[in-house]
RNA sequence: GGCCUUGUGGUCAAGCGGUUAAGACGGAGCCCUCUCAAGGCUCAAUCCCGGGUUCGAUUCCCGGCAGGGUCACCA
């Protein structure tokens, strides 16, 4: 057969470059010896989720670790699941996390000497080479139809064997050069597959950076490498695009595995070295008892805009992140708390082999903590942010207030203190946290533990002698003062040592103030919250919490 | 179902031939305390099962079992 010919028929195109052309126009790139090459490599189908963040952040972490580069390359392939804005939205929801690209789509780099970097805009790149492979009889046109394809899958399904287009069942692998231009003749749509040369008793065993040594055996599918619409595959493309991009390390999810052995033989018959690879295991989740992969349309929770609308601060969603990447991060952190974590030495080895399982409390424990290091005026930008975005009408009243909700921020925050406190968790709780400090959402719930005509006394008796002025032991004074007058305890002590002879104790004084105040038994010292209020809305709240 | 892969407390996990089997989150309790948050201290809780190899296996080997992934002209 004439395969310099069938190749010109095939594959027509008048624009090719030799192959050698490629090789000068991409030479190696001029880093240092260690540095990787990684990208980040999404499909525009809609929007990123946790799972790429986390991938990204193992890419970017390793990339700028080495000195090396991350880049962002779309695989916009599969033109039916493309979706408008995906990739600013990529390259949005990342960078809130604090993960930026050298290079890429979209990305404004002197540095963008590897493109296209989307992938439609390479198919010159892909035929040329898929052009070559037909020449060199590893490739041929494949007209089998979907529905040929598939009852093809049905016969291998009910005869319990390897599904796929292989060995026999690989039915235009010997079409004769006659019947190759008869279909043509017809118009028939065609692919172009591999002409597999594996063996599958044949094992390769095979170094994940990630996963360790894994043993598969050789392809022997005669895979797809381009589409009827001439664009390539996934594989072809990956195979095409990170030799030429001089990608070094390629990171992506445990479930290319299984098509690893079809990397393999691309590389190999393209004659071009191949990259490192690390696997990820993917974040699982329990339902229903058993564990499972966090699924893009069941759980909220994967999606990047579930912690920009619930106030997660980006950091922290980020550290969490690499306390499942790095099982040493944790340590290293409370070792270095003063440092930025892209100072801790992120290595691929220590990548965990096992998926793991989401743990919000986790999370919210470590946003908590990243929250009570800011400062007041960060805090308060963070929290506006995410009220002008996200909030209520009132939480973006509230927080235009900037004075105001600072003098709050401090208190809450513990600032001042002995001890910064550790109250919010995330912006939206922050918001709900701090209502109790403007009338049109105090919504106070009067439920006393006491008589009326105690609870009555007590809160005459502290509205007759507060005065504002007061600081924090004066103002305690008063409030063992009112205790002592209406048959409590002054002092714990006192109570501990004889609880019957009290109605209670200062503490439950305190209760009953900060229940009219603040309308909860539960808050942070009462005397500033009461200072903050003024004298006029302290007062009047102690007023209004009476029983009738 | 075939193939690949994983299996240490509830969760994330260190350890990888001999350990009192780290630590963190979560849980319980105590202390501190005007309540809460934080903090300090303490406690409960783990090597999937069965065979080997070995003086000795959580660690190595083989089987089971359980989980996960994958079997497209999607990436």
């Amino acid at each position: 057969m004439d395969l310099k010919k069938l190749a010109a028929t095939l594959i027509p195109d008048q624009d090719l470059l030799p192959l050698g052309k490629y090789e000068e126009m991409y030479p190696p790139r001029n880093l240092p010896p260690k540095a990787e090459v990684t990208r980040l490599a999404p499909s525009p189908t809609g929007f990123i989720h946790l799972g790429n963040l986390y991938s990204a952040l193992a890419d970017e972490r390793i990339a700028h670790t080495t000195v090396g580069i991350f880049y962002l390359r779309i695989e916009d392939t599969d033109e039916k699941r493309k979706v408008e804005g995906a990739v600013e939205s990529v390259i949005r929801s990342l960078k809130y996390f604090n993960v930026n690209f050298d290079e890429g789509a979209e990305i404004d780099s002197p540095l963008n000497k590897y493109g296209p970097y989307y992938q439609r805009q390479r198919a010159s790149i892909y035929r040329a080479f898929a052009k070559d492979l037909i020449e060199r009889g590893l490739a041929y046109p494949c007209f089998c139809t979907e529905d040929e394809l598939n009852a093809v899958r049905e016969e291998q399904t009910a005869q319990k064997l390897i599904t796929g287009y292989y060995g026999k069942y690989a039915k235009c692998r010997n079409l004769t050069e006659e019947q190759i231009y008869a279909n043509l003749a017809a118009g028939k749509p065609f692919v172009i597959r591999l002409k597999s040369q594996g063996d599958t008793s044949h094992k390769i065993t095979f170094r994940d950076r990630i996963k360790g040594e894994i043993t598969v055996t050789e392809n022997d599918q005669d895979v797809v490498i381009l589409k009827s619409d001439g664009i390539p595959t996934y594989h072809f493309a990956h195979a095409i695009d990170d030799h030429f991009m001089r990608t070094t390390l390629v990171i992506r999810g445990e479930e290319w595995l299984s098509s690893l052995p079809v990397h393999i033989e691309l590389f190999k018959v393209l004659g071009f070295p191949m990259p490192a690879y690390g696997h990820t295991c993917s974040l699982m989740k329990v339902d229903n008892g058993t564990k499972r992969k966090l699924s893009k349309r069941k759980d909220p929770e994967l999606s990047l805009d579930y912690y920009r609308k619930a106030g997660y601060y980006p950091v922290a969603v980020v550290k969490y992140l690499m306390t499942i990447l790095n099982s040493n991060f944790e340590e290293w952190e409370r070792k270095n708390p003063q440092s930025d974590y892209t100072q801790f030495k992120f290595t691929i080895e220590k990548m965990g082999k096992s998926g793991a399982l989401f743990d919000l409390d986790k999370l919210n424990d470590i946003s908590k903590t990243e929250l009570s290091k800011i400062s007041p005026e960060d805090m308060y930008a963070f929290l506006k942010g995410w009220a002008d975005e996200f909030g209520s009408e009132s939480d973006k009243a509230h927080f235009a207030d900037k004075d105001y909700v600072i003098s709050i921020l401090n208190l809450v925050m513990g600032i001042g203190g002995k001890k910064r406190r550790k109250d919010i968790e995330r912006a939206e709780q922050a918001a709900a946290m701090i209502c109790y400090f403007f009338d049109d959402t105090f919504s106070p719930v009067y439920e006393y533990r006491f008589d009326k005509d105690t609870v009555n006394a007590v809160l005459s008796g502290f509205s007759a002698v507060y005065d504002p002025a007061d600081d924090n032991s004066a103002w305690f004074a008063k409030v063992k003062e009112v205790a002592a007058s209406n048959g409590f305890a002054a002092e714990m002590s006192d109570y501990k040592a004889n609880p019957s002879a009290y109605k209670g104790s200062v503490a439950d004084v305190a209760e009953i103030l900060r229940i009219a105040v603040t309308g909860s038994p539960n808050s942070p010292d009462l005397c500033t919250i009461m200072a903050i209020l003024g004298k006029q809305r302290s007062l009047s709240r102690l007023a209004a919490a009476r029983v009738n």
